[in-house]
DNA sequence: CTATATGCAAATTGTTTGCATCATA
DNA sequence: TATGATGCAAACAATTTGCATATAG
């Protein structure tokens, strides 16, 4: 929390409580939701919180690089505060996005990456890995 | 040709002119066009298309494995006559979308996938991996 | 002759913008 | 008190849909 707001002040971006409410229930799901689950999320507890809120908070978060964009080819983003890279396994049954912590996620990419380097001159700055199939609770 | 006449008939989709040449226009390009620059491409030698027919043929050809669909985040999507897996480069000064053809673009995903499977039991279908970063000509 | 495709315009949906008001620094 | 944020409604842009007509099988 404190480094959120010490972070949000060095980028000159205020903390106002909408902005923390929204990092926090991001911190707190590893459901990555989109712009409107987040919004029906809060509004019990900020009734007042607009969709547009939600949107420019998301897109100043994300642009800090203290919440990352999941574009899994639905027809809006998802949101994740973990900014670390790691895969994504997306249910093409049920939707659901699941987060692929490996010990060795850092260096599974690390030969392609160079290749990538050496071969084609193209600076990395990040990546995103998607895996599509079916859950084992969708294959039940 | 005769292949993609034929894998259209096996799924019932009639072999069209405007189909053919939106195919014939995705195999022809390295550019991974988005449905308005196909759209642009074609209009000069199908003056009557009209947009809303290359959105149904994309999403007709994509459901029929023909094409793949990119998602590197843009506001749409853009499309590859290349369905067999390969990373993509993103620039994110140009915005250009580069091939990735490696030796071992089968192989390089061979542990995650497996562990995916063992660890997480999962079924993966199929995979993308963007990387994004600066091409060698916005460096210069 | 039947089933699917085309082309047009209208509708839909996710997202952005303009602006007055408000809160943080 | 100045700068950035909020909330609302209107605007926008990509995509989808309904439907009459046309064309492939």
């Amino acid at each position: 929390m404190k480094r959120l707001t010490d972070e949000l002040r060095k980028k000159h971006l205020k903390v106002t409580p909408q902005r923390l409410a929204i990092y926090n229930y991001l911190s707190q799901t590893t459901s990555h939701p989109n712009v409107e689950s987040i919004y029906n999320a809060l509004k019990p507890d900020y009734p007042s919180i607009s969709i547009a809120t939600v949107y420019k908070n998301v897109a100043s978060l994300r642009d800090a690089g203290l919440i990352s964009e999941i574009n899994v080819g639905e027809d809006c983003c998802r949101y994740d505060a973990e900014t670390k890279f790691h895969p994504h396994l997306v249910c093409k049954k049920c939707g659901t996005v699941i987060d692929c912590f490996f010990d060795d996620n850092d260096c599974c990419l690390a030969s392609v990456k160079d290749k990538i380097k050496k071969d084609l001159d193209f600076d990395i700055e990040n990546e995103t890995l998607y895996f599509y199939g079916i859950c084992s609770k969708c294959r039940e």
